[in-house]
DNA sequence: CTTCCACAACCAGAATACGCATGGGGGTAT
DNA sequence: ATACCCCCATGCGTATTCTGGTTGTGGAAG
């Protein structure tokens, strides 16, 4: 899952973006109105939240550019203002959430969750599941045969990111682009090593092994 | 399918190397303007990846000289700059698709597909099938008759390109250039060795034989 | 019908590339 | 301050590919 973060408070950003990822988002952030625009329109976000006070460019002007040109992702408003006034202008412009800074991050999460789900359709199951494995995403719980298996956040995504994928190949490159947000080769073998450690912890004391090797190409999740 | 890629930092030019080719792609690289507008010139490729900034020759430059000589290759653009204007300029001088840096892996791949589905008129399959022959493209499966069959990168790669070719004899030397991306004669047998490998794991133990040699020609992927 | 030649098929050892595992160091959060 | 996680480097084992040699097969000519 991609975010786009517009926002120029260095602060702000920085607790929002680390937040994000944590939990399991991919993020791209942008200090100004034309760049967070021009990014907008060049990715693929699943999702946007943006801050209406912003040099240049400001929010609503943004989004309202945004929804000229693009299909319709889901966008959160920041603001400072608390009017309702504000608030009405933000919905009628084409945000879909709106929050008033100072906000607790959990409800950021929460409606941001919430909206993908809403746009996305598919009712976003809450947990994933192949075989005797399955993984709760909102409790961040892995069961393996009954058996509680505690995960790391980096390979609790990875996981996640293969579960997604069930039955289909996925290569080291997007794992790497999905989990480190790389866009260059690092030029080391850290996608190997997770997958190791992944493994160790869901396969190893196990006789079905779920997690297997395409050699030359990457891995894949599968029951046989 | 070919894919030549002019990219001069090296660390950009592996990340794509690699994703492609995992993406079943061969390719070939050049590190400056000169070099790939001579191998564009000289090879056949289905699709080319051009970095804007180049050392000497730029790369519009480049589509420029490449599209005075030669046939539509569908070509993408990569640049650092974000403006509309170049992006205009880009589109403008003939290439197909433009990309800004940082880019996502995927998106590249997606688009890639994109232009070649386009310019081929086929639709990409999913899965191909001879007889009681099938291989599934996206989970590198291939089964006869209902028997899995396991198969190492460049058996998988051979019997691909067979199967795509079905009823037609392909040479030894498109099979060299295909799946070694070699131009030359290597003046072994790593061709009849690749075979007659493919043959044991896929031929062997059935009755009706997919797999036939034309003397003097090459080899054929057909039913009787 | 036999012989010869060219090409294909097959085999096995060697070289290589690739993926896997482990441990240390640095950074970060608690 | 401590513990944890993550990144990175290294060494190891194995799968896969390459190489050269040898055997097998078909076609053409004598």
């Amino acid at each position: 899952m991609r975010i786009l973060v517009v926002e120029d408070d260095i602060k702000i950003a920085c607790f929002i973006i680390k937040g994000l990822e944590q939990a399991g988002f991919a993020v791209d952030h942008s200090g100004n109105g034309e760049d967070g625009l021009f990014l907008a329109q060049t990715e693929p976000y699943d999702a946007a939240i943006i801050d209406v006070m912003l040099p240049g460019l400001d929010g609503l002007s943004l989004i309202a550019e945004m929804r000229k040109a693009q299909a319709h992702t889901p966008v959160i408003i920041l603001s400072a203002k608390r009017s309702v006034g504000d608030r009405i202008k933000g919905l009628q412009t084409g945000s879909d959430d709106y929050l008033v800074k100072p906000f607790v991050f959990a409800e950021l999460l929460a409606r941001l969750q919430a909206l993908i789900r809403r746009s996305t359709g598919t009712a976003e199951a809450a947990s994933l599941a192949i075989g005797d494995l399955s993984m709760d995403l909102l409790t961040r719980e892995v069961v393996r045969s009954g058996q509680k298996v505690e995960l790391p956040p980096r390979e609790f995504s990875l996981l996640e990111y293969l579960m997604r994928h069930e039955n289909r190949v996925v290569s080291k490159t997007m794992i790497l682009e999905h989990i480190w947000n790389y866009n260059f080769d690092p030029q080391t073998n850290v996608v190997d090593v997770l997958v190791c450690r992944l493994r160790n912890k869901v396969d190893r004391d196990f006789d079905q092994k779920l997690i297997h090797t395409i050699r030359g190409v990457g891995y894949v999740i599968k029951k046989s």
